[in-house]
DNA sequence: TTGAATTACTAAATCGTTTTAGCAAAAATA
DNA sequence: TATTTTTGCTAAAACGATTTAGTAATTCAA
């Protein structure tokens, strides 16, 4: 059952394919083919179910419609809405899109971006991981659409989509302030990359303005790969009374440490937020429903990830004008709950 | 910055395109290339940092090494999970994915399906939607490869990937019943999904093997798109002391009715499980955490994703024994917390 | 009534591979 | 020495589209 192709309309019809080329892109005016023709090419290319082949085309005309995105791992909900959010938004204009999860491992996200390059993507949108930066540097300058979302390199200029770290971690911790809270740890994971560095430097900056030391031993540093007990171990160390560290909140990075983080608060024994406080990055549904619904600062995934498609597609169509680097800096909004008492 | 092409390669050393291609697919020694001249070869083409173009490749053999994935949503952490693993495993030989989110809209599967067909991929994985039979019964009549996961057609004849969703229900039900609860409902989504009804199937069977009596007024069947609310409802009627359908247990058939249900729960006041006992399909973060955590039916899912992905590509190396036809059904397993009390 | 313009189309090149068929020179065999 | 075999390579077609440059037939203008 071999696919249709443009010559067999042709024949069918005792046209050239050029023909057939020309009114099926819709082209038929520009090119005066008579009206009559015109029809039947239709008609036969419905009667023999037509379908182009893209892979042709991306051949003949250089683009594929298709871009590749790498972000950590698809199975991380932050990145799972994201990446729905931009399939939705590139399949409106007819994009395509190749996921691929770098596990933050440069060596894999290495791979990935070569794989996209062969399959001839149009663009990239990447969550780039640290130690990267050669090859998204390698990119920018090979001229090629791309955009960075959730994270970027300040040495290389680039399109880049983000979210105000530094405020967000900064308002944050004020509000754990506010509500009374003395002494504020802050647990996070792998302070090279940027984002995770902005946000613990708006913590530090924060307990700064309000007349507070900055502990380094309240700052928990964790590889991004962690596990539960990991988490377990930094949380313990942070809320046993008898710990020098002894804290009174803690301000989580993500909410995989901050999942993590209330699993060990609960398995202490201690409550939320009587015993300890808590405001985490990001908003899942987990801090929903759980003991003492958590207070998160929750980021716009949707337009973040909107608006990377929009300013890709912008590249795309006009490969000229990339001068006008983008730098978006997006708000949080801070979603109150019940996590740091009332 | 044009790329470079077998054929820049070539003249770059006087050869033929037809003897770099060879040298480069390691055919050299079968065609009798002389190692000088092989090991040359490589050499220029790692200087000219040459990059094989897979659409060309693609046009060529009409094998693209990639395949289609066309799931709910990838924002949902249950295909999170299952599509990271499909694009693990894909990977390990050398294939891409390309994600598309249904949203149970077999109309957007229509689209979908079509767009994977022109892009030329080699084989399908689908979690199908309701009322998409006809689309995949064309796949599968057309003879390309092609896995169901998750959902089937009873009438196709086509390899699929499931859990036994009746055995899942019963067990989970009678876990409830062992539980000591008398009055069990059961909140689910669209029952023209084989998955789903399996599932009602299942609970009404272990009621009915108890000697209890099925009352149908206790099986709500909510929409695919539901709304938090049309979830509070439900779970009202269900657990107000004075209605008369009144339950000591739910069964929730997926984990987004699971966790509305709860919040719904802790919203009117009541206690789990103490008040009522709940058991969900699925295990996502948030029931590690919540109130009381939830004992749940978990399903595979890295077993589902890998295997699809096995069998695909089986399918894709040998296209000729495409007699046998694979159905697996996995097993599930009941994780017990404390929602259903002890 | 001739030259120009318009109409309605087509031939052929091209994109970057793979693959078949074949060729010239060297080596082996008779 | 003549023939066959082997060695080491190349030409060219093909995949299915797009696109440039053209051409023959008709219509129009002067």
């Amino acid at each position: 059952m071999k696919k249709t192709s443009l010559n067999d309309i042709a024949l069918h019809l005792g046209v050239s394919k050029t023909l057939v080329s020309f009114v099926l892109n819709g082209k038929g005016k520009e090119f005066r083919i008579s009206e009559e023709i015109c029809k039947k090419v239709l008609a036969v290319s419905k009667e023999l179910n037509y379908q182009p082949n893209r892979i042709a085309q991306g051949l003949r005309t250089g683009r594929t419609n298709t871009i590749g995105l790498i972000i950590a791992d698809i199975a991380n909900p932050f990145f799972g809405i994201l990446g729905r959010e931009i399939e939705q938004e590139a399949a409106k204009f007819g994009y395509r899109v190749i996921f691929c999860s770098s596990d933050e491992n440069p060596e894999k996200s290495r791979q990935q971006i070569e794989m996209l390059q062969q399959s001839q993507v149009d663009g990239y949108i990447i969550s780039p991981p640290k130690d990267s930066e050669d090859q998204i540097r390698a990119l920018a300058l090979g001229n090629v659409p791309l955009v960075l979302i959730d994270r970027f390199f300040p040495e290389i200029e680039c399109n880049q989509i983000t979210v105000d770290n530094f405020d967000a971690a900064y308002r944050a911790t004020n509000h754990l302030l506010r509500m009374g809270r003395k002494r504020i740890a802050n647990i996070t994971v792998n302070l090279d990359l940027i984002n995770m560095n902005q946000r613990t430097e708006g913590y530090k900056q924060a307990l700064r303005d309000s007349g507070h030391r900055v502990e380094e031993s309240l700052i928990k540093v964790l590889p991004f790969s962690h596990e539960n007990k990991e988490v377990a171990k930094a949380v313990k160390d942070l809320v046993t009374k008898n710990s020098q560290n002894k804290v009174d909140a803690i301000l989580f990075s993500t909410s995989k440490l901050g999942i993590n983080g209330i699993e060990s608060i609960s398995a202490l024994g201690l409550k939320i937020p009587d015993d300890i406080a808590i405001v985490s990055f990001d908003n899942p549904d987990a801090y929903k429903i759980c003991v003492s619904p958590v207070t998160v600062v929750n980021q716009p995934l949707k337009e973040i990830g909107k608006t990377a498609v929009q300013i890709l597609l912008g590249e795309i169509k006009h490969p000229d004008n990339h001068a006008k680097i983008q730098k978006i800096i997006l708000k949080t909004d801070l979603i109150i709950r019940k996590s740091c008492g009332s």
